[in-house]
DNA sequence: ACCTGGCATGTAGCATGCTGCGTGTCAACG
DNA sequence: CGTTGACACGCAGCATGCTACATGCCAGGT
């Protein structure tokens, strides 16, 4: 139903308000604005803002029960991150998923991920190796528990302890906001054809190879297991929309082959 | 002085305005937010918005004589490219130039536009080719003229020519605000140490390369010309805050000796 | 039947009012 | 002289009024 994350807790109530249950920032998050992006970003995901169609802000507004500028400001950022597109005194739109889009995204992730984890092995401390056990045990319990939002939360955070431990706080930025617009624009970014213990299994070479302090192979199966999941996302994606999956969007994935050495 | 785009043609003219001059939406660039954007980066580069001072959006909307509307979306767009970082009922704060931030854009950059280097080089058509040539030749007269905004713009018109040839337009568009970073960073993007001619001829063994259909040392010519500037840039921010580079930082910018193949 | 022009409708974008909150200040108290 | 607490001030953030503009629709003309 598309709603902005409304607990009845107080926070501050500003302007006038006529009717209806207010919605209020949230201890946690704070804004409001990101609150409204969080929810257009599920809304997009769970397939019930529909690409190509036009929408308002104003409408958007008046369904989340806030006032147009939260709104606003939050298309406006996902405008920038390109999930949407405004179109001059007629509204904005979503954007079509693109199989080009995504397998350029998945180049990028390569281009950048694989290095990091190179580093972060290099570099990595009994910390790391401990907080990526800690999400692999807890992929694959959410894995058992079907729970498809609880692994892609630990598939994150696997990922994200590789990238922090990767120092550059720059890069792991970049590569977060790549991965959340494919999160995004996938509808469901497990796709049909893995289960998710596979998905948790792929993450299992990376790990030991981590453990064994070998980057090398760390970065081998980062490359991997990012190359296997952006092929299978391309080729969803392809499926959707016209047929076949362009051999040439696939090959943009793997031509990311870069060997990386300190 | 701090001001937007304000020419006399005529535009939207929107809510009550008092008086002084108005500013409006100009053809180009339509938007004010951007405008001010824009106001706002030339400000830091200038050094008319210090960084580590605490600005209010109320008062530079004031002085730039438009809303706080646009100011506070620019200031928040701003804010997501790092930029400025937002106080709590306090403000907000130019962030002050980190030679390990510089170091990590660098890193990135390296990351990405040598691989896409390649990638140009291999599927160039003539039109690279001469582009290049081009903005190689304005970037000498401008030298010649010691005109640096121009140079910077043909400079930045170089290097975009190879990332639009790349055929990965999302890199291109991360590469590119990466670059605005620094531009807005660095108080002179062309540091002391280099003349503009000096820059100039970094691009040299790039083109002959792209021309030569050399792929492999496209990307090293490329490489090199990233590094240098970017070991040159971290040199500076250092210098400018405590007094020695890290060589960490030096180390960080070098790490990114990848080497792609396809 | 086919243009054509004016008008109603809905929109983004800017201006501005309003509120709660963090912070500095200064006075009263120990 | 040090400590504390109330108060004023300025801020970001949200709500909302307002305007120009793009588009679709329908009437009137050809």
């Amino acid at each position: 139903m598309l709603r902005v994350n409304a607990p009845p807790g107080r926070g501050r109530a500003h302007g006038p308000r006529e009717g209806g249950q207010t919605v209020r920032a949230v201890a946690g998050t704070s804004s409001l604005t990101e609150q409204v992006v969080e929810a257009v970003r599920e809304a997009i995901h769970s397939g019930e803002l529909r690409p190509g169609e036009l929408y308002s802000v104003y409408r958007l507004a008046g369904q989340l029960n806030v006032s147009r500028t939260p709104v606003r400001e939050a298309m406006l950022r996902l405008a920038e991150a390109g999930l949407v597109r405004f179109e001059r005194s007629r509204g904005f739109r979503v954007l079509r998923r693109d199989p080009r889009e995504i397998a350029e995204v998945f180049h990028l992730r390569l281009l950048l991920e694989v290095p990091a984890t190179r580093r972060a092995t290099r570099h990595a401390g009994p910390g790391l190796a401990r907080a990526l056990h800690e999400e692999l045990e807890a992929m694959r319990a959410a894995a058992a528990d079907h729970d498809e939002p609880r692994f892609m939360r630990h598939d994150r955070a696997f990922h994200d302890a590789i990238l922090a431990a990767g120092a550059n706080r720059r890069l792991a930025e970049v590569v977060a906001g790549l991965r959340d617009a494919t999160v995004t624009l996938g509808a469901s970014t497990v796709d049909r054809s893995r289960s998710l213990a596979d998905v948790a299994a792929e993450h299992e070479p990376i790990l030991a190879a981590v453990l064994a302090g070998d980057a090398d192979a760390a970065a081998t199966a980062m490359r991997a297991h990012v190359a296997h999941t952006g092929e299978l996302l391309v080729a969803q994606a392809a499926a959707e929309n016209g047929r076949p999956a362009d051999p040439a969007d696939i090959a943009l994935v793997h031509e990311a082959l870069n060997e990386s050495t300190t």
